[in-house]
DNA sequence: ACCTGAACACCGTTCAAGT
DNA sequence: ACCTGAACACCGTTCAAGT
């Protein structure tokens, strides 16, 4: 956290550009890493040994600049065979490696989760090719939209759910809550015996159970 | 928005409380109403008519002030019947409930989303219910805290989305994602003749799929 | 006990410089 | 074009009053 000097640099055009969208992106994602990161664009100005009016030389606002970061995740997040594979199976690896990377970068979730609008082309890219998979193995079209919605509102309030205390569901007074204190050590239990945490093996199954119904959705 | 007289009171302790943890409980939820509402201390202050630091007060900190607010949501969203119905039947209900009262207060859904730690008593209560009628009806003890949070992380995830512009999903540029046109149209051809919103059949169709999964889930 | 004013350390964003 | 300083309108929170 101790910040190097802050390189009071004079007014003026510098000689080569010190920032770019790229050198911002990069940066926003590495204070997206730590988890108490508020995410601000003073912070991010601060690790780029900047002025924070610089960056709206690069993105307009606040907003735009997370849009940005969304559109990168979408490319991080990869393929994930939906092209070669059934859309059961490539959804699920897609939601986990979704899931994976909204872990990596707890400090983003809640700003990506409260931005109001999709909509850059490298999620509709995405989007474009999921929809293709879900057609092309006869799902009918007007449930193509609520089941990939469905298993990214999933992913997301998992996402969320996870950047919560671990023991959020602990009982604080166990014998007022006996049925809750109960279910929850042997959740606890079950997950240490696999060598996960209880939010992973919760996030897996809900994920296999969620998919398993809208497969269910597609025959009835 | 046009604010009545800020009504300049003198320093000094009034002579009787202006306040209470209920009636900034009150307005607080009155704010979270509007949709832009940003949720601010200093905004909920105005609409009290108090100076912003009169509410530390009665909440230490913002996030203690919001968790009251969950503790009241959880209230609003009420019993439906856990008691006497099966769980895969109560915990739809509950989830409609869940979601509805979330929609009802959009400026709400991010704070709450963000809200690091839950832990108020009125959730515990609700949980324990809950995992009684899970563990009443047969479902393995290891698994019922992932059922719940799956399906909470669902309705936590939909509200996000229902928050976000209805249209997200529609390519700014139909030909380039023919196929995320094609569903996306049928969705709302679809929605439209049900007479409900696109994201209210997501919601309900991703909800119906998830809880078939966890009942399929108890049984395999 | 319950409010205010003053103050602190922040925010995001705009705008007029300076090179 | 690409940065800074100054400035604006905000935040949440603390603390010393005042009654």
């Amino acid at each position: 956290m101790s910040q190097a000097e802050p390189a009071r640099r004079p007014a003026g055009r510098p000689r080569g550009a010190l920032l770019s969208r790229e050198r911002i992106l990069e940066a926003a994602f590495a204070l997206s890493d730590e988890r108490g990161g508020d995410f601000t664009l003073a912070a991010l100005a601060r690790t780029l040994g900047v002025r924070p009016q610089a960056l709206h030389h690069y993105f307009a606002t606040r907003e735009e600049l997370i849009a940005g970061m969304r559109g990168r995740l979408t490319l991080r997040i990869g393929e994930h065979g939906f092209d070669r594979r059934p859309w059961h199976e490539a959804i699920l690896a897609w939601a986990r490696a979704y899931r994976d990377t909204l872990g990596r970068h707890p400090g983003l979730i809640a700003a990506l989760a409260t931005l109001p609008v999709a909509g850059e082309p490298e999620s509709m890219a995405d989007y474009e090719r999921i929809a293709a998979a879900f057609r092309r193995d006869g799902y009918p079209d007007h449930l193509v939209v609520p089941a990939l919605v469905a298993v990214e509102s999933f992913v997301i309030g998992s996402a969320l759910d996870a950047a919560t205390p671990p023991d959020n569901l602990r009982p604080t007074d166990p014998p007022r809550a006996p049925h809750l204190a109960a279910v929850e050590a042997a959740a606890r239990e079950h997950a240490e015996r696999e060598g996960r945490s209880v939010t992973e093996t919760t996030f897996e199954f809900g994920l296999t159970a969620l998919v398993a119904g809208l497969r269910r959705a597609e025959e009835g």
